[in-house]
DNA sequence: GATAATTATGCTCATTTTGAGTATAAAGGG
DNA sequence: CCCTTTATACTCAAAATGAGCATAATTATC
């Protein structure tokens, strides 16, 4: 048993969301390392920061400038290889996941904001299947299940083949699979090589490990949504039951009916009317907002989203 | 902003769980630190750990001789004050969660486990709400609520009062709570005080963090345990329904009602019979295993448990 | 050997929840 | 005024859930 040894350094990086001009946004910092953007992030300093999430606020405001309405950790990822090893010794990275509650100004620099799909693209569902499932990803799956037919049942599960069911909660699972798989950029400086090209199709490629730290907080978020009423810290303040619906299709990738989401939502007792009405197009629509310290017997309800028997649409 | 600092340390701990003898137990290693007990724990050596997975594993493994069936991170803690600065610099915990699967030889070592609601004795309502509540742990909050009187609601959500349900996933909402009131031993050293008599009756303390750990633990294993078919991995390889109701029960903390859940779990095709019987008081029951891969429609249902509109029994 | 006690298993039934519509209302644009 | 668009209200069948009664197959007890 050799001496633990204490070159460590944790850093601490956070998948902060918003939903913005429909779409679902990512925070990103822009650093010239090949290109690739990265998230917000910053080392864990014990003697200046009382606890981590207090070290990453302080990460998330010097280098953005948003309030953030929730806050949570994700995981600790500590794997060889996966990460680096710089000078100072291994880094193990604590992800975290952020969300901002808008409303969000137009003049904001819009570039340092990334969109979620563009890194999972095959996990957005609103339009139906995702084309590039059976045009491009499963082949390229298959090719590698040659060589890797133990893996078969995994591809499976994760991505709803056979018999299974496509589980919008599996989005790291996916990618972790692409990632061994060798398709995503990513996995190169692991040894493993993909067809740019390929790779290329299959979603934007970011620093480090931070697309699985992203892939891990939207897997985080479709799941609390069902149960946690977390959607409310991607809202505004005052919104409509169309906006509500429309950021929670976002997050959880599928398109949701209507009336029942309005009953679903009604029936939670996590809203309040305003007495505003909101017009634009159409017959104008009640204004609410989120009752937060509710007073009846349901405590934290949530919302349990479905796509249906007969998925989307 | 200061340099990062490198002494850091990282703590691996796992809250090994097991059903046995009719009890969740948890694997405690003995030191003589205060007479406290503590969890299976070791250094993160990122030289010859390849993951910090590996290096829980090999120290579970050389403390403990049991094979895990099921491993799963849980949270990674930091708190100043609320854990130790040693010599060395910082220790950062990880916590994990490991299920071990039995059956158990009754020769071992006993003594080594611990029963669970000997560390949380307000989690446990199979025979209805614990006396204790109310006798003790309820009042003593309200004292150290006329002074704190913003942590009202808290309280109110996390032990269901007033119109809230007692949620039974809150557990360590629960824990955390009695711990800034200061009504549990552990709280001590963070400079708030604990009546010794009271604290007693708050259940079994550990040493360092590791009853919040166990907390943790217990709280997403209950979680966990309404999607995903987790509590295959605390049952032996076959098994009565009985058994598997009771550990349920056991990890819920709730009794259920026999026929729907025999119902449920039947429905969710992950019972496979194997034609034998076992024969004890009454009526032989049949002997079931867990059906790993599925190759019917639905992937990982989990058992979604519920005690019923009027509670127990 | 009969009977009681005990446990497993099967089945019913009312209620609630859910999925999927149809119908109606309230705007604006031509 | 009619058409389009969006919001809201209501209906209805199917499925899931909570609760219980009924019956079966054992062992324990007299």
């Amino acid at each position: 048993m050799s001496a633990p040894s204490g070159d460590i350094l944790i850093d601490l990086s956070t998948a902060l969301l918003r939903s913005h001009d429909g779409l679902l946004q990512c925070r990103l910092v822009d650093e010239t390392q090949g290109g690739l953007s990265r998230l917000p992030s910053g080392p864990f300093m014990p003697h200046s920061h009382r606890t981590m999430e207090t070290g990453l606020r302080q990460w998330v405001s010097e280098q953005v400038g948003v309030s953030l309405a929730h806050v949570e950790q994700l995981y600790t990822f500590a794997d060889q290889g996966r990460y680096r090893q710089t000078e100072d010794g291994h880094i193990v990275s604590v992800g975290y996941l952020a969300l901002s509650r808008g409303p969000h100004e137009a003049a904001e620099d819009s570039s340092s904001w990334g969109d979620l799909y563009d890194y999972f693209p095959w996990e957005d569902w609103r339009d139906g299947r995702p084309a590039l499932l059976d045009a491009v990803l499963l082949p390229a799956l298959d090719g590698w299940l040659k060589d890797n037919a133990g893996q078969t049942d995994r591809v499976r599960l994760a991505f709803g083949r056979d018999g299974a069911q496509w589980d919008e909660e599996f989005v790291l699972e996916r990618y972790e699979l692409l990632y061994q798989a060798g398709l995503v950029d990513e996995a190169v400086h692991d040894g493993r090589l993909a067809e740019p090209d390929l790779a290329q199709k299959l979603g934007t490629a970011l620093q480090l490990d931070h697309r699985r730290i992203l892939a891990t907080a939207m897997g985080r978020l479709r799941g609390k949504l069902k149960y946690r009423p977390v959607i409310f810290d991607l809202m505004p303040p005052r919104f409509t039951l169309r906006a509500l619906q429309a950021t929670t299709e976002l997050v959880m990738g599928v398109n949701l009916h209507k009336q029942n989401f309005r009953r679903l939502v009604e029936k939670s007792g996590f809203l309040e009317a305003t007495g505003d009405m909101e017009r634009a197009r159409g017959r104008p629509a009640e204004i609410f907002r989120f009752r937060h310290s509710e007073t009846g017997e349901r405590p934290l309800a949530g919302l349990r989203v479905s796509a249906g028997r007969s998925r989307g649409v």
